[in-house]
DNA sequence: TATTGTTATACTCTATAACTATA
DNA sequence: TATAGTTATAGAGTATAACAATA
């Protein structure tokens, strides 16, 4: 049931509606809600593996949605920012997702979707 | 939050520790529940598009778990249904389902567990 | 001609391994 | 030599279109 509710959510998440993936999606807002990040971390944190990691930052890159430096102190590294165009890309992808969800759980109160999130968390992952 | 959990759920339901793949549990699962079923309501009820259900329905066919017959009244149907080797594995996808289950759901109470069911439930899908 | 099931094909997502550059 | 990132390649999963048999 819970997968199922998963793939209802991901093929409803289209690029028409939220103007980029949602894997890139998910990759932006992990980028807004921190510092910015080391490669590594991005991929850690989102459970990419390098070369998909990779890839996805060359997608947000050539759309100009964020930025690439090397980091001075290791010049291996590469530090990821989120760029201006970035943030609002990301903001209308987030309008999006809650109208989305909106619809989805139309049939949920407010208190029964948070205990809905809450008892999701608590799930090992 | 929701698609970390459902691709967890993926990654941990291995052919290897359920002796099937997830989708071909899904179909037997599908089959066991109600009477032999038309090619056309297996393929609808699990969201498969025609060419993916027959693909599927030739795995599970070429391991004996299903068989498909043609049905008398209209001879371009299929009626598929479920052989007794077919359920015996789908009992043991269950068990290993259930065993994980268990793990992933840990820190929730048999209550809670019932109360993220019937949330679930309710969402549109 | 329309419908059921099938085959062929391509496209996305993901996973593995080899390669480059820095340390 | 070991590590960070990259590239190349192959494998699943999924979607589209053309095809064969039957109605």
């Amino acid at each position: 049931m819970l997968l199922r509710l998963a793939t209802t959510i991901k093929k409803r998440s289209t690029e028409e509606l939220m103007g980029i993936k949602l894997r890139q999606m998910m990759l932006l807002s992990y980028l807004n809600a921190g510092a910015p990040a080391l490669q590594q971390q991005v991929c850690e944190a989102l459970w990419l593996d390098a070369n998909n990691c990779v890839l996805l930052l060359n997608e947000l890159e050539d759309m100009g949605y964020i930025e690439r430096r090397r980091d001075p102190a290791d010049r291996r590294r590469h530090v990821v920012e989120l760029t201006e165009d970035g943030r609002i890309a990301l903001l209308r992808a987030e309008r999006a997702q809650e109208t989305l969800g909106d619809e989805i759980f139309a049939a949920l109160s407010d208190e029964e979707r948070a205990t809905l999130r809450s008892l999701l968390s608590r799930a090992a992952v």
